[in-house]
RNA sequence: GCACCCAUAGCUCAGCUGGAUAGAGCGUUGCCCUCCGAAGGCAAAGGCCGCACGUUCGAAUCGUGCUGGGUGCACCA
């Protein structure tokens, strides 16, 4: 249910007509032709660029084509107007039952309205959050995961099969430093003062690990060497650590699907054999880098590594998979981690990372290239940075102990949903304002309040003509005389409804969940300018007293733009609210 | 030094795999409450789309080179 796939089909039909007909050569690639929402609504309802596309290759004028495809799309029953125009622009006029049977189709389809199937059920799966299990979540974590759930959402709305992916990073060092610091606190929590050595963490939300170590271990790790108790306070406190981030994402409404751990892949031999894949593509070697240049570390010394040729693949530099001493560089796990993936059967990858990692995208697209053979892209989202503030003064977030501020501390503060939105509101390479106090305000230039105040005002006036006794289920309303839908500013929002379907592609196609963001403001926006009109002209009103035939016309639309409303509030992971207070 | 990201109205930002006269909100100015919710709406002013070349019927969008800002740059993850 695509008004604009619809079109672009009658549209390449016809071309296709004259091709018939010998008016246009055979052979043409209609691949370019769009058919999309003109510019300015003053040029018609929709638009189409196929005659400049085909003047070239044809070898005609655009004009000359473009009159042609008119002469024959008049003769479809939903074309009333089509002109050509500016370059060469095809702009048409629908017949407005176009419109009312789009919103029929809304109230039939319901939550399925703008469903799509362009991801045809490719499995893609999405990496996202990756935290390490050494803390709670912090705000630098939120970002990523609404925007990871979120594009999971939409991917599934869109016909994908979606796998939401932690992976866990319980291989390195910093797992061991969480387990000493957490023995300080079991050590604390028999009543011995605890050693908060410099480069062990600080925070208070080691002490319940602490409790628990007392509670599993008694007094028997007591004074004893980190050989007798590492590896077990180790994995210990990664699974306390792992709860407390599986609650935080819940609390964030993120469910993952599977999590995997990078500590599980070492002794498999699964690095072993990821490595041997590149090096069998002669992509694996004993080398020594160059120094970086410019900003040469002071302790650099030349050193033999194995390299995997990631420049056979675009990026700056080989990069080291082993290090000197002849251990797993964090690349290695991360390769096999890849590999592992691509071998579990996905036709596409997205990792979304913070953009810190930045320079880490070169070689992990180069390894998925390798080891997929080019088959599977590796789309990498960087996440920009989210700064905080408290009415416009920035919010001061030291490192220090314990002061960071955490997902928790957000969420409590202003709410998943407000939350999940506003950090849509900003694609995903630009850097995002997150203001306590304005993300709350309840005006238009918070954009959360303005969308969710046009559903209030739908539900709204849906109850008012329930107390009317005006039927009001989606049938009753689909079976309303809608015909009664006339006036440009309904048909207009109709128009604007009829662009959820495109708009869901759009965002599918480029990994974009901010654009459904954007694209609920504008429909709440008309929504509220039609809501308006009705203060100066009585018969706008979505509710007409003593009229229950044209309240049900009129309601109807209002009603399709909430069942539009609520699926995109659904994929950006927010709860519709039913009024305001 | 190199790589990646960003640069669009006074401010914060959209801009739909290259399309028409570049859009929205805030701010400024002027209107609109006997009216389904004014927590709002309408309208006006405001732009060398960072700069310069190039690609083509057509560039904010693609390419190259600059400028300015952010991030990251061997044995950390």
């Amino acid at each position: 249910m695509n008004l604009f796939t619809e079109m672009r089909v009658l549209i390449l039909k016809e071309i296709d007509a004259l091709v018939a007909s010998g008016a246009l050569p055979t052979g043409l690639d209609y691949a370019a032709i769009t058919v999309e929402p003109p510019r300015d609504a003053g040029h018609g309802e929709m638009a189409t660029n196929a005659a400049m596309v085909l003047a070239k290759p044809a070898g005609q004028t655009p004009r000359a084509i473009a009159e042609a495809l008119v002469a024959r799309l008049l003769g479809d029953p939903r074309v009333v107007s089509a002109e050509v125009a500016g370059p060469g622009f095809l702009n048409l006029r629908l017949a407005p039952y176009i419109w009312r049977d789009l919103v029929r189709a809304v109230l039939t389809l319901g939550g399925d309205y703008g469903r799509s199937t362009i991801g045809a059920g490719s499995k893609v799966n999405i990496e996202f959050v990756s935290a390490n299990p050494t803390g709670p979540m912090h705000v630098g974590h939120v970002r990523g995961a609404v925007v990871g759930d979120a594009l999971a959402r939409l991917l599934a709305f869109a016909g994908w099969q979606v796998t939401r992916e932690y992976y866990i990073n319980d291989g390195g060092a910093q797992v061991d430093v969480l387990a000493r610091s957490a023995y300080e606190r079991y050590r604390e929590a028999h009543g011995l003062s605890p050693e908060i050595r410099e480069g062990l963490y600080p925070g208070d939300y080691l002490i319940p690990v602490g409790e628990a170590l007392k509670a599993k271990y008694g007094d028997t790790l007591l004074d004893k060497g980190e050989q007798y108790w590492l590896v077990e306070i180790r994995d210990f406190a990664t699974d306390m650590m792992m709860q407390m981030i599986r609650d935080d994402l819940a609390a964030l409404d993120v469910r993952m699907d599977v999590y995997s751990s990078e500590r599980a892949i070492y002794g498999t031999g699964r690095i072993e054999a990821a490595i041997q894949t590149l090096r069998d593509m002669d992509l694996i070697y004993e080398g020594t880098l160059e120094p970086p240049k410019g900003k040469e570390p002071e302790d650099w010394e030349p050193r033999v590594q194995t390299l995997f040729r990631s420049t056979a693949y675009g990026d700056d530099v080989d990069r080291p998979v082993q290090k000197s001493d002849g251990s797993w560089t964090y690349f290695a796990p991360d390769i096999a981690y890849h590999f592992d993936k691509v071998q579990r059967g996905f036709d596409q990858l997205i990792d979304i990372l913070g953009a810190d990692h930045g320079g880490y995208v070169k070689r992990m697209k180069a390894a998925v290239s390798a080891l997929s053979k080019g088959k599977v892209p590796l789309d990498i989202k960087l996440i920009q940075l989210v700064k905080l503030y408290k009415n416009g003064e920035p919010f001061k977030m030291s490192k220090r102990a314990g002061t960071f501020v955490t997902l928790r501390d957000v969420v409590d503060e202003v709410g998943a949903d407000v939350t999940r939105f506003i950090m849509l509101t900003r694609k995903n390479d630009v850097a995002l304002d997150f203001d306590f106090a304005k993300v709350l305000d309840q005006s238009k230039d918070n954009p959360v309040f303005y969308v969710q105040y046009a559903n209030a005002r739908i539900n709204s006036v849906l109850r008012r003509a329930r107390e009317a006794g005006v039927p009001c289920s989606d049938a009753d309303l689909a079976a309303a005389d809608l015909a009664r839908l006339d006036h440009p500013s309904e048909l207009g929002m109709a128009a604007k409804i009829a662009e959820w379907p495109r708009l869901v592609d759009i965002a599918a196609r480029g990994n974009e969940p901010h654009r459904v963001a954007f694209y609920l403001y504008e429909l709440a926006s008309d929504l509220h300018a039609h809501w308006n009109r009705g203060n100066d002209d009585p018969t706008l009103r979505f509710f007409q007293d003593g009229d229950p035939a044209t309240t049900a016309a009129k309601i109807a639309l209002a009603r399709a733009a909430g069942v539009v409303i609520s699926a995109g509030l659904g994929i950006l992971g927010v709860t519709p609210v039913e009024e305001m207070r």
